[in-house]
DNA sequence: ACTACATTGCAACCATGTTGCAAAAATTAC
DNA sequence: GTAATTTTTGCAACATGGTTGCAATGTAGT
């Protein structure tokens, strides 16, 4: 479970300007839930979310959120064998309806903890005939640098 | 929705030859699941096992068998990102704890079948410093050989 | 401030997956 | 083959993840 220590001061600017850049209105939850994922190193989960932001939101809100952000190229989904979707903030590349998340995603079997490991692009590879790929998604599980020394 | 046809007849020694060799007693729903894996293709989920067994065994005996099998090496599991985990036949180098599904994993988002390429392996990658991987998986989605052409 | 539209919260629902326990099988020993 | 032991099954209940419909509330444009 994830903990991000909130501020809700010095990145307010870049949270109105992502939402004003995908046209979206301004509203309590998305500048919270936004917030959060500028403030957070690594994917966060909808727990994660519930969790950070206490009762001041709807789970069904938290959930439309997400889609909706989704939908307009600010995070990405990563997916998961634990059954639980998580999301990551997008770069500059992505928008609306075309996702550019090629690189690799890390979850840490210790603290659980996935991160976006953006300098390691996924290699390319060979098909078989008749295959053609629109997404390729690389998860890597095992110890970040965090846990590993431990 | 996967929808396999049933054999039971041909295939029945390699069914059981597979659970003696792992020392699970044999049961139906063991025989039925393991038979199905064999005659399918590609990875199936629950849901699709679940379909194609009818009512003959209980919900929670199929989540137990798909869980002893991973358990045993016998199959293993590929993530995605629609909250359902699939299964399929792991090969000859899978042995209990310890899988060898290094191959790419293929989902075909028009029919919805999830193959294992199992000639293509997935590539080598550098980690970050700190970093070390204990599993890597590798899904591509897009169109299979089997829809692409329609 | 008023209107039109988008978003939220609530309740209810569905799917996926797990746990505890008693009944029913399968394996082992005789 | 039968009895004893161990495994596996089915049931009920629960937990989590996620979706939908609708009335109420909030946002944006004038």
């Amino acid at each position: 479970m994830i903990t991000v220590k909130r501020n809700t001061s010095g990145r307010n600017s870049r949270v109105m300007e992502t939402l004003k850049k995908h046209q979206l209105s301004i509203t309590d939850s998305r500048k919270a839930i936004l917030s959060l994922f500028m403030e957070s190193d690594g994917a966060l989960a909808h727990m994660d979310i519930e969790r950070n932001t206490g009762d001041e939101f709807d789970r069904v809100t938290i959930y439309r959120t997400l889609q909706t952000f989704v939908d307009k190229g600010i995070i990405h989904t990563i997916p998961s064998a634990d059954n639980a979707i998580r999301y990551a903030l997008c770069k500059e590349a992505c928008r609306e309806g075309h996702h550019h998340d090629n690189h690799i995603h890390f979850m840490c079997d210790d603290c659980g903890n996935t991160y976006c490991l953006d300098h390691v692009q996924i290699p390319a590879m060979q098909l078989p005939g008749g295959f053609f790929a629109t997404r390729t998604d690389m998860v890597v599980s095992g110890s970040c640098n965090k846990c590993h020394r431990k």
